[in-house]
DNA sequence: TAGTACGTCATTTTT
DNA sequence: TGACGTACTA
């Protein structure tokens, strides 16, 4: 229980923050209104640079430095509303964002602005041009726009555009397949995991680094399987290209491509008037070359970001891209640099700030509030997770009682596992909460299931799918998957052949439902709306079948089938579901209800650009921040520095580090599971006390346990027991 | 050839 | 703990 002393400084509900078309108190009566009166003068630059005549010709390369929580969306918006209100048609602005809730995000807010702008005209008695923002048909992520410029350019680039897009998972089972058949995981010696063959594949593509630098750099334990790496990589690119698909490193290695042939390359430049990047810091440098390709001379082109906010680099993104963005040009970039805050409290900051400045190599920028408060952030320590997560768990319902949705309150951690005791203690306490980060909705065996049916259906060369497919049926397995897709090959009749397979006895009686849907699903005329169903009638037995809690696993497809209603057509819902999928996972399977109030549960790098009320972060500890995954190199741990400071800063009002002492460690040792006790994270010194609220909390299960505490009377028993005699 | 039982061994974050 | 690969049985 928390003990009821602690003051709770309330601030009230309006945030002293920026909101687009919120007004600011305070102008002068006498002044003339305009869309732009909310921004600080740092930000009204960035959102004018150079676009006074609105042509791209006359913008020069832009990059804004936007610390965390000083506007950086709202700028964008603002930036882009201003574009359009200029003239620019909103068709002709290129928006790269991190996440589709980004994109949507910024379009959203561009849109109010320019309508608030259009009504102070019209109240001015200046006839404002009828624009609308309209919705940007290009904002996006990189890979969200490589999958829509790959379908207009597939014939010029030798892609059938009928392509369809694997996700991690799809691409590891693929790589692991080839490796079963080429005899790689035949040896005396492990050969590395499919994730992490893909791991490395992936960061080679996105980094430009060779085989061996990468595993040299990165994966020093995988350094002897070099050469068969290469080769593993090799036939990989090539059962791709076979099989018609595309994996996510694919869909920037070709935009890569296309924008390296001149002619091909203008065509593409040539739609956009503006470029805009959000999240700069986080990009890599096979985007970078996209992206100075795309606009060589940087005319119309601003970048966003935070070097202090840099936490991909797993990824292969690279914190150069921003840091040398200005070089890129001659004259080099105008950088303009965001540094109040809105977001956080006064005391929330300086301990961010406090974090962040012991980073030995940085760019300074303090960020600074106007939000004044008596409530440092608090530095829990506590016994162990288990009361780590009662802590949590009754904190959160004493702010909610206090006011606060659970949806203004979050709980962050570096990994997701570190919650599932948190996950325990909410559902046996029925406070509903969602989890960003971790296990996706399409990850799930059953939703695989249904979407790889479609995706077979969309793409018959997918034999990725096709195989996942037909051994849903009892009876099918590898060998009559692989013997059916030799049929299909030499039977030419795209997936009408199925019917003319003849299936082992143990499938007879189910191989010809399978054939039939297929044949449907395929159909050039056949309607989209309903496809899902048809589907689903067919996958439901096998579902009861194969899975055990087969019920509620139901309900999710009853969820896919309403998802799929929203989107134009099958090609569209299987790429943006693969490249954006439904983020969140709830505590039952599947989205929850909107209108519901929930707690939010996020890794922190999920968090990135958000922001609640209050903010827990679990684990504060060493092995946890920084990962001991993570201890080898000085900058690996200096990204996980700014991880600390990127969940800090995530807090508006209220921030709560948890450091348990104790970690039960389970199956990792022969010695069987243990204690261990954690050292508080390196990245809080006993320079940085001043700014945090220490205090240990005495965990309830002493308490319930009956077992004694400091407060309880002391009894002499040993001079009791001796004058009984 | 499918399906299962058992032994081994672990590297976080995600478009 | 559980994912994955191997060996065995029906």
């Amino acid at each position: 229980m928390v003990s009821s002393g602690e003051s709770e400084s309330r601030v009230d509900g309006s945030r002293a923050g920026q909101r687009a078309g919120s007004h600011t108190a305070g102008q002068g009566a006498g002044k003339l209104e305009s869309h732009l009166d909310g921004l600080n003068p740092a930000q009204r630059d960035a959102v004018l640079f150079g676009i006074s005549e609105g042509r791209r010709e006359s913008t020069p390369p832009l990059l804004i430095i936007a610390g965390a929580g000083t506007g950086k969306t709202l700028t964008l918006a603002h930036r882009v509303a201003e574009l359009v209100l200029r003239g620019t048609s909103p068709d002709r602005i290129l928006l790269l964002t991190f996440t589709r809730r980004a994109a949507a995000e910024m379009t959203r807010r561009a849109e109010r602005i320019v309508a608030r702008a259009l009504r102070i005209k019209a109240g001015r008695g200046v006839s404002g041009r009828a624009a609308a923002v309209g919705s940007l048909r290009w904002a996006g992520t990189f890979h969200a726009i490589a999958n829509r410029l790959l379908r207009y350019y597939a014939l010029p680039l030798g892609l059938d555009p009928s392509f369809t897009v694997l996700d991690r998972a799809d691409a590891e089972d693929l790589l692991s397949l080839i490796r079963a058949e080429s005899g790689l995981a035949q040896k005396d010696r492990r050969f590395p995991q499919k994730a992490t063959c893909l791991a490395i594949y992936s960061r080679c593509v996105n980094s430009g680094e060779s085989v061996k630098e990468c595993l040299e750099d990165h994966f020093p334990w995988c350094a002897d399987w070099e050469t068969e790496l290469r080769a593993l990589f090799r036939e990989y690119v090539e059962a791709k290209q076979q099989r018609n698909v595309l994996d996510y490193d694919d869909l920037l290695l070709y935009w890569f491509h296309l924008m390296n042939e001149p002619a091909l390359a203008a065509k593409v430049s040539s739609a956009y008037d503006h470029v805009l990047v959000d999240e700069y810091q986080d990009t890599n440098s096979l985007q970078a070359s996209i992206l100075l390709a795309l606009d060589p001379g940087g005319a119309g082109l601003t970048v966003v970001g935070d070097d202090a906010q840099s936490i991909y680099s797993f990824r292969a993104a690279t914190v150069r891209n921003i840091l040398d963005f200005p070089k890129h040009f001659d004259p080099p970039a105008k950088v303009i640099t965001l540094e109040q805050n809105y977001r956080s409290t006064q005391p929330i900051l300086d301990a961010a700030n406090a974090v962040i400045a012991l980073a030995p190599e940085r760019y300074t920028k303090v960020l600074f509030s106007e939000r004044p408060s008596d409530q440092k952030p608090r530095l829990v320590a506590i016994e162990n997770e288990a009361e780590q997560a009662e802590y949590v768990a009754d904190r959160v319902l004493a702010t909610r009682e206090e006011g606060m949705a659970l949806k203004r309150q979050a709980v962050l951690f570096r990994a997701a596992h570190h919650s599932d005791l948190l996950e325990v203690e909410l559902g046996r306490r029925n406070i509903p909460f969602v989890k960003y980060g971790g296990l996706k909705f399409l990850e799930a065996g059953h939703v695989k299931d249904m979407m790889c049916i479609l995706r077979w259906a969309e793409n018959p060369r997918d034999s990725v799918a096709a195989f996942r497919v037909m051994q849903l049926l009892p009876g099918v397995g590898p060998a009559t998957a692989r013997a059916v897709l030799h049929h299909l090959e030499f039977d030419g009749d795209g997936l009408g052949g199925l019917k003319r397979f003849r299936p082992p006895a143990a499938a007879r009686a189910d191989w010809p439902d399978l054939a039939h849907l297929m044949k449907s699903l395929s159909r050039e005329d056949c309607d989209w709306l309903g496809q899902v169903g048809e589907a689903r009638r067919w996958y439901e037995p096998h579902l009861e079948r194969i899975y055990d809690a087969g019920l509620a696993r139901a309900g999710d497809l009853e969820q896919l089938e309403m998802v799929a209603g929203q989107y134009e057509n099958r090609e569209r819902f299987l790429s943006e579901l693969t490249l954006d999928p439904p983020e969140a996972s709830g505590d039952h399977a599947g989205v929850p209800y909107l209108d519901e109030d929930y707690l939010i549960l996020s890794t922190i790098h999920s968090a990135k650009g958000q922001e609640w009320d209050t903010v827990f972060v679990l684990n504060v500890v060493d092995g946890c921040i920084p990962s001991d995954m993570a201890t080898g190199k000085v900058d690996e741990i200096e990204e996980e520095r700014r991880l600390l400071y990127v969940a800090m800063t995530r807090a508006e009002r209220e921030l709560y580090l948890m450091r348990p002492l104790r970690f039960y460690v389970i199956h990792q040792r022969r010695h069987g599971d243990r204690h261990m006790y954690a050292p508080l994270t390196r990245f809080l010194p006993h320079s940085t006390r001043p700014y945090f609220d220490a205090h240990v909390h005495r965990g309830s299960a002493e308490a319930r346990d009956g077992r004694a505490g400091a407060q309880d009377p002391r009894i002499d028993v040993a001079a009791r027991l001796r004058e009984m005699w």
